[in-house]
DNA sequence: ACCGTCAAGTTCCATACGGAACAAAATCCG
DNA sequence: CGGATTTTGTTCCGTATGGAACTTGACGGT
């Protein structure tokens, strides 16, 4: 077990410590940003969280929309038009739960389904304007939301991290799809 | 409805765009990453699910851990002797699902609990051999798994990339609760 | 020392979730 | 063409999830 850890990746998993402190945040929080192998997926969870709990939470309250639901309508709201599967792949939600959601957003009105003519399997689905008015609402409170977390950095900073956060999702397809990984037993 | 978006922020959920082509990006995935205002939550959440979702599927498969009992043990294999609370709260999960959680990983002999002598109503948790053993397993992929995503940056991209969300995750808990949103219907 | 409040964990329960099997249509390919 | 394969969306069903109520112990004030 030769666990050598680099010194760049050191480096790497304290990047910023002495500058940060260690101010108001949980001890374990703390822990697990600065002596956790794994950085990344650690603070990008954690952020998601920080965003999608009050949010989705806000969401539901007032509109009465489950994530599911709201992930459809937003993507509509983006790109009208579109077909339950690219929604579904674009999320990461599996598809019977896009179907469920998709079917409850025309129960209410918020969207509207048509048959493709060209791909009779496949609907194509259109936000209404009901739709429109609830994405309206909701995109305020959303933006504010990712502004108040991003207020702590730097417009320059901002820029760089969006830089950097959109550099990495648009290598993904790239990765290797994360075979078995090594069946190395030794 | 003065929607007026500034420059600055076009600029900011633009960041990189040309540098990075939309290569073998999904086409919805592309609209999320460069037409989105709220960038951010996309992009976090879009990379915590390409993290998240290989990992604990091939963790539940492998070591037949759910992902909250994972969350559990790893959180004991980075600081031992922890309350389910503690846990609860820095990861999120609420707390009802850890003491699940930690009920099945102490029938499976993965941890183990005494009571805190200093408040009988709590109790501290412990990894046992064999939890360590599955920790050091899992760690390795996982590693692995962080690499690959951040393949596409140079050492300085991935440095940034650690300082900037440290410092966000350490700005958390000074952001305002998310209290009802501003409820100016005007 | 006592009572009201709070915090830690557990249990209950309705519901949402996601894997798997499925039907129907498109596509591939010899 | 015509059968095998893939793709789209739905249905079925067992299970995990998380809100709410609850139990027990700690704590703070008078």
């Amino acid at each position: 077990m030769q666990l050598e850890i680099s010194s760049f990746d050191a480096l790497l998993r304290e990047g910023g410590k002495v500058a940060a402190g260690s101010h108001g945040v949980d001890d374990l929080v703390s822990v697990k940003l600065w002596q956790n192998p794994c950085w990344l997926s650690f603070r990008i969870n954690f952020l998601a969280l920080q965003f999608n709990e009050p949010i989705y939470r806000w969401i539901e309250k007032e509109y009465g929309l489950a994530r599911p639901e709201f992930v459809v309508l937003y993507s509509l709201g983006l790109s009208d038009g579109l077909t339950a599967s690219a929604i579904s792949s674009s999320s990461g939600f599996p598809k019977n739960t896009m179907s469920r959601a998709i079917q409850k957003l025309i129960d209410k009105d918020i969207i509207r389904r048509e048959v493709d003519a060209a791909d009779l399997r496949s609907f194509v689905l259109y936000i209404t304007d009901e739709g429109k008015r609830i994405v309206d609402r909701t995109m305020q409170p959303m933006v504010e939301r990712e502004k108040v977390m991003l207020s702590g950095l730097t417009p320059a900073e901002k820029l760089m991290l969006s830089e950097l956060l959109a550099k990495v999702v648009v290598e993904s397809p790239n990765w290797p799809p994360m075979i078995n990984i090594k069946e190395n037993e030794e």
